[in-house]
DNA sequence: CTCGTAGGCCAACAAATGTTGACCTCACCG
DNA sequence: CGGTGAGGTCAACATTTGTTGGCCTACGAG
């Protein structure tokens, strides 16, 4: 609250405490959702006593909020051609999920905690919504559109790396992303089906 | 336990309330998902005591195994006309969803705990997988179809119904089957891509 | 009428969990 | 050297939750 005076970090050690938590953190609630994930083990997982966990997050909540924030680095509509739109999605997500936890435990927490399913949407407005309507001439279409892309992305997450299904599991993220590309591409660019 | 030797219904009264147990275990796991569901809420809502829970289900597992008892009633395949099996599925789909909690329920408890995710994977393999089977040739490629088709289902009844993205809930079951059908259609029954 | 028993309730236990406040320790500044 | 405050631990709290066992009640068979 009392900003110091001097602009110069007065970072003793806290540091690095502070982001083991995250990580910690982030770990439990991809894998175990946000209920089942006990600030104890976080605790235990980041090597310090529970307490700290609240004197420097508040509560449960707030180290949610602080360790799941998520930006999509979406590729600039602007660059990419319009025949490739689909392709080029979904091969970045399929990268995003690889490399971290954290939508992981977005998705985990979204289908169980009202304030996760919130977070979602928020990111959805403003991530994917905007991003569609550059391909969309029709503005009453956009947001459905955006809609029908989401639930193939978060689908095939879903089936993926939190449902596991095996055969989904297996396949390759090349041959996942042929598949759902042209699926992508239609959403956003073919006609309003029938 | 101690089967009794009238082969006339010996039950008195209390098939009415383990009926009203199921109902309400349905409501509140499709609702909270199940960490949250508490026996002593879902007691409450069929108007009887918490033990009578257990002594009826055992324990919460038991009640859950009991409560999401899941049959998809897939059309037969060898009914359906090869091109129209993709909306076939989307409409049956659609339907089923919106006529009862059940599946939310099995969604939302999927997702966070370890049980609900292998029952998940039970439907797959046993109601899911064998429809592809019958339309594709090579049996090389359908877990992964199967998969494919479950990722898109699943992934619109996820932002329909429990992540509740407004688009998706804005959308009626007409226009949303007109947008999944040629998704899954194109999953089951087109060649593999690229 | 009597009494066994199924259906039901009440009270309690043990464990787990989010959260709090007192205390400790030690680097650093005056 | 003294003390101030940040970084950290410990023990405890209140609450919730799954679960258990004892007790009550009424109905139907003998």
């Amino acid at each position: 609250m009392t900003a110091g005076k001097t602009p110069a970090p007065p970072q003793r050690r806290s540091e690095a405490t502070r982001t083991a938590i995250l990580e910690a953190a982030r770990e439990r609630f991809a894998a175990d959702g946000y209920e089942r994930a006990t600030i104890r083990a976080i605790a235990k997982d980041a090597h310090i006593d529970p307490s700290m966990v609240m004197r420097y997050y508040g509560n449960k909540e707030g180290l949610f909020a602080a360790a799941v924030t998520i930006d999509l680095r979406l590729p600039d509509p602007a660059a990419l051609p319009r025949d490739e739109v689909g392709r080029a999605l979904v091969t970045h997500f399929l990268a995003m999920w690889e490399e971290s936890e954290v939508l992981t435990a977005l998705l985990r927490v979204g289908t169980t905690n009202q304030a996760g399913a919130e977070r979602m949407q928020g990111i959805f407005r403003e991530q994917v919504l905007p991003l569609a309507q550059r391909f969309c001439p029709d503005p009453e279409q956009v947001p459905a559109r955006a809609a029908l892309v989401s639930s193939q992305l978060l689908g095939f997450a879903l089936t993926r790396y939190v449902l596991r299904f095996p055969p989904a599991v297996a396949l390759d993220t090349q041959e996942a992303a042929a598949w759902l590309a042209p699926t992508v591409q239609r959403y956003l660019t073919a006609p309003f089906p029938q």
